[in-house]
DNA sequence: ACTTGATCATAC
DNA sequence: GTATGATCAAGT
């Protein structure tokens, strides 16, 4: 496996290089089993580009590359760069009285720094292909965007509100299960104080968003 | 067509 | 069970 890269250039180019790439090629040069399709191996394509660029895994709450700061993140994208399928960011504070204050929130970390790698293709995933990766922070509209979405949405969750915890909230980040499946419970309580049981939710980036940041870091490349 | 709710694999 | 990585597939 290559080593981390030492500093957020080494990384960007890289990724840089990776433009173009199939999934079968990268696989392969690592010796990685290519899987047929993705219903059972979700999380393939990340995975994959994590080794490739040599993140660290298994660290679990911290960045792919906690030297760097820096989150990876791969998005399936159609021929004209729009993104398929929405992002996953980090788990919601179910059951948490006081989520704190967004500044300190996870939301917030986890997007500080990203790098986005679309990815080309319909077949199969050793047929896609990586496309030209974004390094992202958030600019201070988008920020606000976050910051109002974080705060509407930890409020519903803080104030027991179960069934406003579905994920018709939000214009950037959105509310969505986060389970292995629906019978996986929580114990919470609702805005009665009585427990009840619900499922894991997660925040999400929703497509609209991340559709911005990769229209709006292409026109910078090809103006 | 698109979004929302549900789901799959793996590590610790 | 919680975290990592996400996509699937039903519903509208």
């Amino acid at each position: 496996m290559p080593a981390p890269p030492a500093s957020e250039n080494e990384l960007i180019q890289r990724a840089d290089a990776l433009a173009g790439r199939s999934l079968g090629d990268l696989a392969a040069e690592l010796h990685l089993p290519v899987p047929p399709d993705l219903k059972r191996h979700k999380g393939w394509i990340g995975d994959l580009l994590e080794h490739v660029l040599g993140a660290e895994a298994g660290n679990a709450s911290e960045p792919d590359f906690p030297h760097l700061g820096i989150e990876l993140k791969t998005i399936p994208v159609d021929d004209r760069g729009r993104p398929k399928q929405t992002t996953w960011v980090c788990v919601a504070p179910v059951g948490v009285l006081d989520p704190g204050p967004w500044w300190t929130s996870a939301v917030r970390r986890r997007l500080a720094r990203v790098l986005f790698v679309p990815i080309l293709g319909d077949g199969p995933p050793g047929e896609r292909w990586c496309g030209v990766p974004v390094m992202w922070s958030p600019d201070a509209d988008q920020e606000a965007t976050l910051k109002q979405d974080w705060d509407t949405l930890t409020e519903l969750l803080a104030a027991g509100e179960v069934w406003q915890w579905h994920a018709r909230h939000g214009t950037a980040l959105q509310l969505r299960p986060k389970a292995a499946t629906s019978s996986n419970r929580t114990w919470v309580t609702d805005d009665e104080g009585e427990w009840v049981q619900t499922v894991p939710r997660g925040f999400y980036l929703r497509t609209s968003f991340t559709a911005g940041i990769l229209a709006g870091e292409a026109r910078l490349l090809d103006p």
